[in-house]
RNA sequence: GGCGGCGUAGCCAAGUGGUAAGGCAGAGGUCUGCAAAACCUCCAUUCAUCGGUUCAAAUCCGAUCGCCGCCUCCA
């Protein structure tokens, strides 16, 4: 690829878009705030994986690897309340939902990440980090929790600019029912409780706090320092500031060069949340048989720092949308596979220019919704070729290969096929063209009737009968 | 109260100084046995409102209105 690597990413730290130039000009270090396996995911959920899944995908179009980490919290105190309320145990209540996410992540074609580590396998770097914390005076112990002494740290605050003389001692603070010296603080170690799960450590029984893990998980895979750490918006602040203050504090360097966040999805105005009672989850919408690429589509048509309204009717219009799109996709492989076609213009300038358009878009902070507009603008102008028998097979493949690069970032042109299903409708297709060859129009329909009945859609086309999935 | 974001057509949305991309919906037309797909034409003299700067503003500055988020578990 000629392109020149040059992405721009607006980090959160510095609050302006910064030249990506990651540690090891190779690969690229990420890391990604995974599920709390407690409950399905919602698609607002879903939203910040998508665009964690464009990022990986950007990152290696633009010809780097990636390293990417993206945990399972599978404890934490709403598996544990849910565990005792149905008296399972919380292995049991986090391997359900686990398993459901990683179905909802097939369903939106989320690419596989190189790691997918559990909290609770990791247990041990976790009471590591607390350790050298305490070495340190970072820390202080009450009730037999550990609790981190944000006084400590002079750069708390400088990713979120959140103003500490702000926070107010006492005021909405002990949510979490456990004391400490300074409302800012944040508790590094929970010390056992009653009938809650626990692990031994140097300074006592007890579980990890919220943070802790990235902070662990993200050393063992990453190391001290790495390139990018996403998650949405609302974990700027306490998750991440919490997270940069203890790795830090910790290990005495950087702990991240690059903070993406995602914007949420909202119902209505509100942003969809468990608490308001205002989801949707992806089984949901997977068991109704909405196409899962329409809804991906959708999660990618705006820009991941914008917030976006979920509706119905949004997804609707993201249907016709990629239909259009693997409609197009099909009618350029055709092409592309027919050799007797020959070019009768040159399309060549034209296609680079959308080529450049593709890639400046994404390099412009993964601004997929100006790259899908370019996109569109390429569909047009080539189907308006391809009507007037412009285009031959040799364009059509430049132009294949250009959508197949696209479509290694987006992945919404090419349906899964079912393939058990092919040859009844093969049959009745030819059956159908016989028919009306016979001019026996009225056998023709019935045929078409049928196969629409079966979710098939006929086309006939000036280079032949062509057929597609609704 | 502190900090941050948003307001562009019927809906979604790109555009951050040079005269409004794109998608969906809608209207008319071409093609077709009919459809479907595709194409063509039309669809914002205007960017929440009001001022200001400028040769030039959706874009910069100021004010106003409306909406949202974080500051507490949250994607």
């Amino acid at each position: 690829m000629t392109f020149q690597k040059s992405i721009r990413f607006y980090d959160t730290k510095t609050g302006s878009q910064r030249r990506f130039e990651p540690i090891n000009p190779e690969v690229v270090s990420i890391y990604s705030c995974g599920p709390t396996v407690y409950n399905f995911a919602h698609i607002g959920n879903f939203r910040n994986f998508v665009f964690v899944d464009v990022l990986r995908r950007t990152l290696k179009l633009f010809g780097y690897d990636v390293r990417h980490v993206r945990n399972v919290t599978d404890v934490d105190d709403k598996i544990i309340r849910i565990a005792q309320e149905n008296n399972e145990s919380i292995k049991d209540v986090s391997s359900r939902y686990e398993e459901a996410f990683f179905e909802d992540c097939k369903y939106l074609r989320l690419e596989d990440v190189e790691y997918n580590p559990r909290a609770t396998d990791h247990i041990d770097g976790m009471i590591d980090l607390v350790k050298r914390l305490i070495e340190k005076g970072y820390t202080y112990e009450k009730d037999g929790s550990i609790y981190f002494k944000v006084d400590k740290f002079t750069d708390y605050g400088k990713l979120s600019g959140i103003d500490l003389s702000a926070v107010r001692t006492g005021a909405r603070v002990d949510s979490d029912e456990y004391s400490k010296e300074d409302a800012r603080d944040f508790v590094l170690w929970k010390g056992r409780r009653n009938d809650e799960p626990y692990w031994d450590s140097d300074f006592g029984q007890g579980r990890p706090g919220w943070h802790l893990e990235c902070s662990a998980m993200s050393r063992h895979y990453l190391g001290d320092t790495f390139d990018i750490h996403t998650g949405a918006e609302d974990l700027v602040f306490p998750h991440h500031e919490n997270e940069i203050a203890q790795s830090e504090a910790a290990n005495g360097r950087e702990y991240v060069r690059y903070w993406l966040h995602c914007a949420f999805l909202n119902m209505k105005d509100q942003k969809m949340s468990k608490s308001l009672g205002n989801i949707i989850t992806a089984k949901k919408l997977r068991d109704d048989g909405v196409n899962g690429l329409a809804v991906r589509y959708f999660l990618l048509s705006v820009h991941y720092r914008k917030p976006l309204a979920f509706s119905y009717e949004s997804i609707d219009s993201a249907v016709t949308a990629v239909t259009r799109l693997q409609t197009f996709f099909t009618r350029i492989k055709d092409l592309a596979d027919n050799r007797e076609a020959d070019d009768r213009t040159d399309f060549e300038d034209k296609l680079n220019k959308y080529k450049n358009e593709w890639f400046e878009a994404l390099a412009d902070d993964l601004n997929t919704a100006k790259a899908l507009g370019s996109l569109f603008e390429l569909v047009r102008e080539a189907n308006s070729l391809m009507d007037r028998q412009m285009i031959g097979w040799r364009q059509a493949t430049a132009i294949l290969d250009f959508l197949s690069m696209a479509d290694s970032v987006l992945d919404v042109m090419q349906s899964d096929s079912d393939s058990g299903l092919n040859q009844e409708i093969e049959d009745l297709v030819n059956c159908r063209n016989e028919a009306r060859k016979a001019r026996n129009f009225e056998e023709a329909d019935r045929i078409r009737d049928q196969l629409k009945k079966m979710g098939i859609i006929i086309e006939d086309t000036r280079e032949g009968v062509r057929w597609r999935k609704i």
